[in-house]
DNA sequence: GGCCATTGACGAATCGATTTGGCAGTCCCT
DNA sequence: AGGGACTGCCAAATCGATTCGTCAATGGCC
């Protein structure tokens, strides 16, 4: 095993005075001469004393770390919208000076130590996640970001306002005279889709309208997967006319799939993401997203867990809502009435 | 502080057994009857016992986290490379059931503790980064992803093969005819921006070429800047029929720079850049450049460091280098010459 | 029966820090 | 001179695990 180098034992011994004493001179508390504490101060520089923070954390109970999990983390950095949420966790966490550990995350093999973390993010959870359970129940404190889906124990959440978000689309979409609105997105799997889903069929029953509705395999990322989603569901229901999405992935498959069955989008059909990504403002036509805003997301969960884990404050009751803002574009506009159909 | 809710002396007590029992029961280690060792595995499941990770941290002298430190991680999430290099260490780590510690790292302040972790990848190292220095003098095993400037301590280092790429393109270019090339990178902060330098002037001097050179502030990303720094490289050396950029990010300010002279990048003027980045496949036309496998560097990074910190395997001697590809673009293609001028 | 080897379990030390309680010694006041 | 208040410093306990050496009990063998 790997040996501290100086010890604080080493500083004390070289300043002639107890190591208890020594603590309390770096530390600045505990009561001796101002001589005293320069010597020990002096002598810690000296010999380039660090203390072991391994150390420090069993002691203090606190190792001024952050856990992040994320199921597949691996391969999520590739999304755009985690990405912009660990940017913005990193703000957070490195603000107040904490370090922030991407927890080893294979959801299949479950693991045996409680991470030295004071506290854990949860990003984006998902039901059958075995380690994010565990972590759960581990007596950490914990942030939710985004919706737990059902099953999960309680945590405290950060999610943005996807509902009302999706309101908006859907109010502007049927005063484009849509009649016909489908809505695709993940399985129950993950707590924000079936928000959006149920969102999505409170509104159309509120209207009077029939709601069409597909589903996406959560954490599937292939195109061709998405345009045989969307592909059934014209099939099933031609007549749609407003496509609401999940996210990102999803366009690119509905847009091959809307190309194939000869629809225009933007005029036939509206089209709109509940997830914003760079890639949507340069589709063609741009398609209508709703910016989530990850990064202040990421920064807010950031923040109150490190609230928490200071002062044992109360977590909030109810989720915290964040604003979400609808980016309109052509594949469904914000603007003056398009003729459809 | 937060204490630990069941410890091994919880489990040692149910099971009526010593702490130690307990501790070697679990672990499989000791001599003891079978029934003690399940009567301890038993009462460890009924209480939901974890170990605590700090506590095995102290003990054992490793913690199972290794550390990444980057100037600004927090910006630097917007960096392709800088994600894919996240990536693929994260595959590494992942693999061997490490975590990784993004470690706080804000350049001006020092740092007092040492982190918790087993060992660090310090990616891209930069000249005047106070806790690069830190951490190379901290005794933690380092292992440096790109070559440390000058001026730093040693340290096992794996870098891509800029060296080698930057010769193929100069070859090409030279076999396209070209007369005048210029570079424009790092200034002596980074140890890359230095070789890359070099490498051109020494190619210049091997080809009784001149060679004119720009210097871009490191880690600046704005374009207006690099705009203005190949602006008065042209208008220093108006015959340039070639520039040779370090990064992704000042290929968008050489493209303006380049139209707002009249020059058109592909016939009057080549351009290739020594980082690719998917934007790039994008530019017009599209920008010749070196994919540096950031993925697979990352990667080389992390099992070198694990193998570090577990087999106190010799470092190796000499930087390893990983193989960089050129892809060949409109902007300087690797088939035909292309008529200059 | 006497001796040695082996087994099963445990006590105590250890990792490197923090923190509490207390012990001398000094100073001041009456 | 005696008592109280205060100062400067330290010993020891603690955080939660691991590990080494020890020891009593058992078994086998001559």
């Amino acid at each position: 095993m790997r040996r501290q180098t100086v010890t604080l034992k080493d500083v004390a011994r070289a300043a002639n005075v107890s190591p208890s004493t020594a603590s309390q001179a770096l530390s600045g508390t505990g009561r001796m001469t101002e001589a005293t504490r320069r010597a020990v101060v002096e002598a810690a520089q000296k010999l380039n004393y660090r203390p072991n923070a391994v150390a420090q954390g069993l002691r203090t109970g606190s190792v001024r770390s952050i856990g992040l999990h994320h199921l597949h983390a691996g391969d999520r950095f590739a999304s755009d919208y985690f990405r912009e949420f660990v940017t913005g966790v990193l703000d957070g966490t490195q603000r107040a000076d904490y370090d922030l550990t991407l927890l080893s995350s294979n959801p299949q093999v479950p693991r045996n130590r409680v991470p030295r973390v004071d506290g854990v993010i949860i990003a984006d959870p998902i039901a059958d996640d075995l380690r994010a359970r565990q972590l759960l129940d581990s007596g950490l404190p914990v942030v939710a970001g985004e919706h737990p889906p059902d099953g999960m124990p309680d945590c405290p959440v950060i999610a943005a306002d996807h509902a009302g978000a999706l309101r908006q689309i859907l109010d502007r979409a049927a005063a484009h005279g849509v009649r016909r609105p489908a809505f695709v997105g993940p399985d129950a799997n993950s707590g924000w889709g079936v928000l959006l889903r149920a969102e999505f069929e409170r509104w159309c029953a509120d209207q009077g309208l029939p709601g069409a509705t597909g589903e996406s395999r959560f954490g599937d990322l292939s195109v061709a997967e998405h345009r045989r989603v969307i592909g059934e569901l014209l099939a099933r229901e031609p007549a749609t006319d407003l496509l609401v999405l999940s996210s990102e992935p999803i366009v690119q498959g509905a847009l091959t799939a809307l190309e194939a069955a000869g629809r225009r989008v933007g005029s036939d059909v509206l089209l709109a993401c509940c997830g914003d990504s760079p890639t949507l403002a340069m589709t063609a036509p741009p398609t209508t997203a709703v910016d989530l805003h990850p990064r202040a997301l990421g920064m807010a969960c950031a923040e109150l867990l490190i609230r928490l884990v200071e002062h044992d404050a109360e977590p909030p009751e109810a989720p915290v809502l964040l604003p979400a803002e609808v980016r309109w574009r052509a594949s469904l506009p914000g603007g003056a009435r398009v003729p459809l159909g």
